[in-house]
DNA sequence: ACCCCTCGAGTTCT
DNA sequence: CTCGAGGGGT
């Protein structure tokens, strides 16, 4: 039931009119978006929008940073429902020259303890540039498709891929629950289509089919997606009810089977060498595809050896990606810019004439350090070869010599530090004698840059996570003064306005902006004890070993008890993954007094939460277990990756430390060593048991 | 004295 | 994503 428009006379009408119409519409969009519902026919729906928008034309100070225009177009993620990945979403190992493709092979040998001799099927099948995307049936229906995000978490794109005419909406013969994963991409003819189209029609067009179908797929509205011709290929799958297949080339032809499309150039390999072939194959029809390709993916056949390879970190040690060599360009390096980040390290970049690799306009590459400027020889001036490192992250790869400008002088590295002016150095190895590779400024409590960087380290995601205080903010705030140390981020509230404007009155801020940051520096005046030390950005303090010293020492004081005395450094040492390296970082910070200073001040802000108890998971959990004499169900790596899985921690030898020994047959002196100790000891069926079935 | 892996730190662009 | 260094094990 809509009204007809009526034209708001005074701001106050105009307000809430606006108000009114935002309401109705974000209860449109949710039942739209999330319930998958529309209540209103699309006409009504952007005649609402239109009201809304031509509202804000006449009253611009209705735009504020609530207003639904600015989120449709600036974060439209913002707006898709997170879908958390029953099975995680990983990413492949890399491998860029034809040797590791033996070595590949090899590798996966050694692990299962093959012979080289013995059969290792693989497939082997094109590397669809694309988006990676999941897609949930169940009883054969499409329930829910997600993008793979951070591999863990990704968003919910259901609605949007219900319109890929090659997704299926229903699947035949495929198991009650069943998650096919696979790539969303865009074929090269409906890409020059398409672009042709938004160009004339004078909206943005997209730099490569891969932007345009990673932007088609993001769109709030499902119509547009619905208009663009996406395409689909299935390669993987994620959660399923019951085994479908035993091998990856059968499962690839299951899936066609259901349904699904496949990409038909997989195919099932016996050697190295016809992994080789077939990349050469594919690569040789690459330009006659029609949609973009960026290699050649290997997958071990048989899905039991890739159960039992498992996982190194984040990706499978099953399966790697053979990418093609880079697209390169060449352009003019026209200066060295010299970066100071968080702990001092001066790090050169590259400022480039802008130009074209692989679809994006590049103008910053990293040139790393002082070293590898030397290396490579570059002086500014030169004329370099740019490439996007892995497809992503631009990098200066040579010098094109015959074109140097006559008089380019070799690039001399600054001795002092561009903000500060403090010597800049590079630590000698005390053991080695070897300089570091980084060349640090000294002046860690004076540098500008450094203090800058450390605010922004400390509100940024993983620390203290403060709203709306990002790094433009810092910068100001750093630079009007307002904002020295992290403890004047707590006091900002109670000192607005009092020697200088009050910060609504800034520009850039209104308002609403002012009490929001307010109100979300505020809500972080309570804050867990491994997010406040990594928050602190100690060198060599990352996520990882701030956790490791919090689940540690448990609360604040204990901690701060511990990396106090003078022998400081051999206690921190003695938590498990802290070396002397980091301790005696560690020990140095809390020695400092301008740091003790600075830590009194913030704690007297904010609130530093105890750890909980470690929630007791498996019963393995913590515990350290030794594997002696021959295993048969699997190898040693394999055992010790399934112990790992369950945070056990193995070790080589028995100790006083050992909790529980695994025996095989042939186990010797360890056995009779762990009988002496009196630690439990179990064969290597009960350890399966144990383990949980593995 | 190595070797492998993980972690930290730095960087790009949409 | 990549590099280098730290940690831990062989």
């Amino acid at each position: 039931m809509t009204k007809k428009p009526q034209p708001a006379q005074t701001l106050a009408m105009a307000r809430a009119e606006h108000a009114r119409l935002g309401a109705e519409i974000a209860e449109h969009d949710k039942r739209y978006y999330q319930e998958d519902a529309p209540s209103v026919s699309d006409a009504e729906y952007d005649d609402l929008r239109r009201r809304y928008l031509a509202l804000e034309a006449a009253f611009p100070e209705l735009a504020d940073a609530d207003s639904l225009s600015r989120k449709v177009g600036a974060a439209p993620a913002e707006k898709f429902a997170k879908v958390r990945h029953a099975v995680p979403m990983l990413s492949l190992g890399n491998i860029f020259a034809d040797e590791e493709v033996e070595e590949f092979c090899a590798r996966v040998r050694r692990f299962l303890g093959l012979s080289e001799a013995a059969p290792l099927a693989m497939t082997a099948e094109p590397k669809i540039d694309g988006l990676s995307c999941t897609i949930r049936y169940e009883d054969g229906e499409l329930k829910q498709a997600a993008t793979r995000g951070d591999g863990y978490e990704g968003e919910d794109v259901t609605a949007n891929v219900r319109t890929i005419k090659a997704v299926p909406n229903r699947l035949t013969g495929a198991p009650r629950i069943f998650e096919a994963r696979g790539e969303v991409y865009m074929r090269h003819a409906d890409f020059a289509a398409l672009n042709a189209r938004q160009a004339e029609a004078g909206k943005p067009t997209f730099a490569n089919p891969r932007n345009f179908a990673a932007g088609s797929l993001r769109q709030l509205d499902p119509h547009i997606t619905a208009s663009r011709p996406l395409a689909f290929f299935a390669y993987a799958w994620g959660e399923v009810s019951e085994p479908f297949a035993t091998t990856q080339f059968g499962a690839i032809e299951a899936m066609g089977r259901f349904g699904l499309p496949t990409n038909p150039l997989t195919k099932l390999c016996r050697s190295a060498a016809e992994l080789l072939a077939h990349y050469r194959a594919i690569e040789a029809e690459r330009a006659n595809l029609g949609y973009d390709i960026d290699g050649v993916v290997y997958k071990v056949d048989d899905l039991a050896l890739q159960q039992r390879l498992g996982f190194v970190s984040r990706s499978p040690r099953w399966a790697t990606a053979h990418k093609f060599p880079s697209e390169r360009a060449t352009t003019v390096l026209e200066a060295i810019e010299i970066q100071v980040g968080r702990t001092g390290a001066l790090t050169p970049v590259a400022k480039l004439r802008p130009v074209t690799v692989g679809g994006v306009v590049v103008a910053n590459a990293t040139l790393h350090n002082e070293d590898e400027i030397a290396r490579k020889d570059v002086r500014i001036g030169d004329t370099v070869v740019v490439q996007r490192a892995g497809d992503v992250i631009p990098q200066v790869v040579e010098v094109v010599i015959e074109r140097r400008p006559p008089g380019a002088e070799p690039f001399k590295f600054p001795e002092t530090c561009p903000a500060c002016d403090s010597a800049a150095l590079r630590e000698i190895d005390e053991k080695t004698g070897e300089a570091d590779v980084v060349r640090r400024c000294t002046g860690h409590l004076v540098c500008p840059a450094q203090a800058v960087e450390g605010l922004k380290h400390f509100a940024s995601r993983n620390a203290f996570d403060i709203e709306g205080l990002g790094d433009k903010q810092i910068e100001l705030f750093f630079k009007e003064g307002l904002v020295r140390t992290p403890a004047d981020i707590f006091t900002l509230r109670a000192r607005d306005g009092k020697d200088r404007p009050p910060l609504r009155d800034w520009e850039g801020f209104g308002e609403t902006s002012v009490k929001n940051l307010f109100d979300a520096i505020d809500a972080r005046r309570s804050i867990a004890l491994n997010r406040f030390l990594f928050a602190l950005g100690i060198r060599h303090v990352g996520e990882t070993n701030a956790r490791r010293l919090a689940r540690h020492y448990g609360d604040w004081e204990a901690l701060r008890a511990a990396a106090r005395p003078p022998d400081a450094a051999e206690e921190l040492a003695s938590v498990d993954g802290i070396g002397p390296v980091v301790a005696e970082t560690v020990a140095d910070f809390f020695a400092e007094p301008r740091n003790e200073a600075a830590l009194d001040a913030l704690l007297h802000e904010v609130t530093v939460e105890s750890m909980e108890a470690v929630a007791a998971g498996h019963p393995l959990t913590g515990k350290t277990i030794v594997f002696t004499g021959s295993l048969e169900r699997m190898t040693r790596d394999e055992a010790k990756a399934m112990a790992e899985r369950l945070g056990a921690k193995v070790s080589g030898s028995i100790s006083g430390k050992t909790d529980l020994v695994v025996a095989g047959p042939g186990a010797g002196s360890k056995l009779a060593k762990a009988r002496e100790f009196g630690v439990e000891t179990i064969d290597e069926e009960e350890w399966v048991k144990r383990a949980g079935g593995g």
